[in-house]
DNA sequence: GGTAAAACCTAGGGCCTCTAGGTTCTATCC
DNA sequence: GGATAGAACCTAGAGGCCCTAGGTTTTACC
């Protein structure tokens, strides 16, 4: 009987496609031996547990989401690079809904920092913020409020979150137009003051006062 | 032997305190029925299987989280109102890590149709908005801006997104404050054109052009 | 053709889900 | 106070998943 010819590289791969088609929750070792026509426990010499098989799988799909993104956002600025970002964050989360569970998992910050994945997410992120002209701490927060924004609004959608009779692409659109203007008008520390003024501001006078709430 | 005294709600009561204490993956018929000191073939009578189970503990989570949150904004408007949500809705996350993660879950819409939890969700977070003079499909974009935010940060922050030095609850309130002026100058639909004047706008000029891309 | 490493297998233990079909407790009615 | 129904709980067992130990077959290379 011919060999299925399995590698650590091409399990992973057919994980990926398992994940997409049956759920990221659903991809085990024995049905990914049953997809190559194997027993489980042949696998066990490629990856070394489920959750290594996992990883794999994660850093897999951060790396060829984080690819989507830095194709869409070559050579843009300001709002169309935002828009190039999140329209590429968007299309692979909802393409590829296996894989992109596979990246919200835990995994072992030491893994993570030997790959290159972080770096690139890192450096395409803040790449794309520069034209707002933040600077720290106003730039980490900001990276912090757009990706929650992302990757709670495709989470959202994907698990069938939106039920309201509104178009989901038409918010999208409209979300990013006002993370664009947040961008451009983003609240120094000390202008918080001045916006507040016309509400009750005596609050804050007594630091002892919140202890008991 | 004196009978564990085992009831649907009880139940589920124990799924909740075990998904806090060991992870909700790991909320099991089997776990559950040893802490009860039975055998995992004795809640069957109490649960269909463990979907239900997780559906339940989503909808207790839920419930619970919905009100804490009403106590929080009950009485308060505009920022007050958003940051009392926005902080209880955290709060719960943290603190009931497991609870938390129940309430993600896809569950039948049918279900969810049913229980209260939905409707008191949406009551509560479109009450919140009211104070910015937002009407349809604003009112809903911005909601579901809210959500995603709120989600994403919290489920973020959960998983150990969040690595860079920068304190994380400083984040979370400047995210509110940009939120917050956010809300109040939500851009409108016909405000956008004009926004991007000094950008290039010969790009939407064509229709045919979108095809495209 | 011989050899070593790689690929794959069988066997088996442990945990989990869930069903079928008991037995024991408990409340309630006469 | 005894009978009875229903609830609470149990044993037994099938099937799926994870993973290890140790064996056999294939492949590549000298």
């Amino acid at each position: 009987m011919a060999r299925a010819g399995l590698t650590t590289a091409r399990v992973v791969e057919a994980a990926a496609e398992l994940a997409d088609a049956v759920g990221f929750e659903n991809v085990t070792v024995t049905a990914l031996a049953r997809r190559f026509g194997v027993k489980d426990a042949s696998l066990y010499s490629h990856v070394k547990n489920v959750r290594e098989l996992h990883t794999r799988l994660a850093l897999l799909a951060g790396g060829e989401m984080i690819g989507r993104i830095e194709l869409a956002v070559a050579g843009r600025a300001g709002k169309d690079a935002l828009v190039a970002f999140a329209g590429a964050y968007r299309e692979y989360a909802l393409a590829h809904p296996g894989r992109y569970a596979a990246t919200q998992i835990r995994v072992d910050p030491a893994v993570v920092a030997d790959s290159e994945v972080l770096r690139r997410t890192a450096e395409v992120t803040y790449g794309m913020l520069r034209g707002y002209g933040l600077s720290e701490p106003d730039l980490t927060d900001a990276v912090r409020l757009l990706r929650s924004t992302f990757h709670g609004y495709c989470s959202l959608e994907a698990s069938g979150g939106f039920s309201a009779p509104r178009d989901v692409q038409a918010s999208w659109e409209r979300a990013l137009d006002a993370l664009h203007v947040l961008l451009e008008h983003w609240p120094k520390e000390d202008q918080k003051q001045e916006q507040e003024e016309d509400q009750e501001e005596d609050q804050e006078a007594d630091p002892e006062e919140r202890k008991s709430s």
